[in-house]
DNA sequence: TTCAAAATTAGTAATGATTACTGATATCAT
DNA sequence: ATGATATCAGTAATCATTACTAATTTTGAA
């Protein structure tokens, strides 16, 4: 027996499926010590990571310095507004191809990529046009 | 006059033209002492910023948890091994339509991406078919 | 149910990359 | 040459994340 349950593992789960906004530890933290008011940041940590490597969640550097946490594991792309910093899914399918044309005069091999879109999410831009 | 010229600023550009692999600060740090002794880490990364805010230099987020820079600022794609972490330079050119495809059915503005390309290096290629 | 082995936790310390601060030095227009 | 100011070296601080440790939970079997 490898893998034991923890209440707090389940509540980090349960919480993370509520969630579309690819939330931080931090915002993790914040939200389950409402349930668990002195569970620590380590263990928030700890099973973010758990259960990322177990492929339950998927944790997104998308360059700006803090690690972003997705329930939503099937391969998408995500969109991040430069201006506010909101990471927010896109419903494009994954285009393979491209892993076939980086492969054009490459000697190594390709198994995938990871794309970020960049530019302004719909809530910035209607601030800005006031 | 904002900008006033500097030695170690110079030395730092210099030695970022002579390298193709991304160098970390660290690394750049390492190779710039043997010209200048006693530079600070510090100011090889003020440097780095500022070339980098200047567009003279890339700075990649490759999600290895350290910053590379490249000295090859026009728009490229860059591959990073998986068994090594080397970062090396793909010869596609962009491809602007995804930025098209991405844009669909989304209410933002997409003004580009970054990709990175994930797989194994020829080296590593080679060493692990022994 | 009780018990002990092993996983997990809370709390805290350590790490590693990067940035900020400070008094001394270098650059440059006048 | 000189004064204003950008830059520096050295060091301290910050921030996200990971590691450590003694105490608590979980769990399968007695």
């Amino acid at each position: 027996m490898a893998l034991k349950y923890s209440r707090q593992r389940e509540a980090i789960k349960e919480f993370m499926m509520t969630r579309k906004d690819h939330p931080t530890a931090d915002v993790v933290y914040m939200n389950v010590r409402k349930e668990f008011p002195n569970i620590s940041l380590g263990t928030v940590y700890r099973n973010l990571t758990l259960l990322s490597d177990m492929g339950e969640l998927l944790r997104l550097r998308v360059g700006d310095g803090v690690d972003h946490f997705d329930a939503t594991t099937a391969p998408h792309y995500h969109f991040i507004c430069k201006n506010c910093g909101a990471v927010t899914d896109l419903e494009i399918p994954i285009i393979h191809s491209i892993d076939t044309i980086a492969g054009d005069n490459f000697n190594g091999r390709i198994n995938g990529h990871v794309t970020y879109f960049y530019g302004t999410c719909e809530h910035c831009l209607k601030k800005s046009s006031n």
